[in-house]
DNA sequence: CCTACCGATCGGTAGG
DNA sequence: CCTACCGATCGGTAGG
């Protein structure tokens, strides 16, 4: 019934939904300078002039897949902390959703952690603003169990390899090999948990070695 | 004396050296596919064709920049290993002395993290084997200490959460901050051998949920 | 939603 | 005849 009669705004989200998510394979793929909107046309299966037809240039492709990446990554911070765990529950939880999160959106994840930087510096602000939030959010998670890490300005940096070692994952992980994004998940945590409790919390930034 | 007489092989090897400074900082700071050989010509305050004659193409230049930079990570393992340190003193030292090459070699590291993937598939492939023979030597050393983890099948893994924090710190790490890079390794070996001897051992990957 | 194009710039090479 | 280069421009393709 009414198959022919579609709502044209209905198309048009489709045709929308489908250039983003070809664009975000292509762009995880060769990255964002080596991929040309005629490539993004031709796996669309459109004309060029119909991509420009729902953005206006090429960075706009890229500062919406990113900008989308970055705002489900901060909903997951907010479920997780609308929750009320204890402090290192939480922090178990944001490190489990984060994981999830980049099994389902793994090209997204990766054209945010690399391309980026080519978006125009205001576009580029707005998407590390955000970034900034979620780094801030694991930062006070990991304040929350060991205050002295904060005192001594190490809870950010602990948080950055905690960051550096989900977002290094997409260089080395097979789909197909032994481990799960859950098993993946828990080895991330035991090897965080277990380090940052043996960071010398008497050790202040720069005061290591007093003359 | 003799300040006109320069053997011609001596400027040929400046110039080549020159080539290839400029080269890796326009390749780390915009990324390979977006640096054009214009650029690099520009950057080198040389002529175009200059550049063609040292170099046969543009990937010749990137392969050199990544292909110097492994070797160079290579002998700072064969350096460590020749020590016969004990195996969690080895590791240690593993840990210190890529920090210590990071620090000095922070462009050609990016490009060999970041650009490696534009080479074509011969010249990617000879990089890739000497990438593996770096993290075999970390594997081994993180096996020496707890052979558990090798029988588990996760030394390769864990190790592989070890360079993410390594190789991630270029997106965050500020030169003029507080932190040293003596102070990062201290933390990343601290973090690191505080996070392995707390992952459980009994595990094996995918027998997480045995039905 | 397409065909037909543009100004500019790409990687690479000519003659001298 | 060689090397170490230069100014100018090639055939194609980029984003728009």
């Amino acid at each position: 019934m009414n198959r022919n009669k579609r709502a044209p705004s209905e198309v048009h989200n489709d045709q929308r939904t489908a250039i983003l998510a070809k664009s975000e394979a292509l762009f995880a793929g060769r990255g964002f300078p080596s991929t040309s909107m005629n490539d993004v046309a031709e796996a669309s299966g459109l004309s060029k002039a119909t991509i420009y037809h729902y953005f206006s240039d090429k960075e706009e492709l890229l500062q919406t897949i990113a900008e989308t990446h970055v705002s489900r990554l901060l909903a997951v911070v907010k479920l997780v902390e609308r929750e009320d765990y204890p402090p290192d529950e939480r922090l178990r939880q944001l490190i489990l959703g984060f994981m999830r999160e980049y099994e389902t959106a793994h090209d997204a994840h990766r054209v945010l952690t690399e391309d980026v930087r080519f978006l125009e510096s205001g576009a580029r602000a707005a998407i590390l603003a955000k970034e900034r939030k979620v780094v801030a959010a694991f930062a006070n998670a990991l304040a929350a169990i060991r205050p002295e890490l904060r005192s001594a300005k190490l809870d950010k940096p602990l948080t950055m390899f905690l960051f550096g070692m989900i977002n290094w994952m997409f260089t080395w992980v097979d789909a197909k090999g032994p481990l799960s994004y859950e098993d993946m998940a828990e080895l991330v945590t035991d090897l965080f948990f277990g380090g940052f409790s043996q960071v010398h919390h008497g050790r202040q930034p720069g005061k290591e070695n007093p003359k």
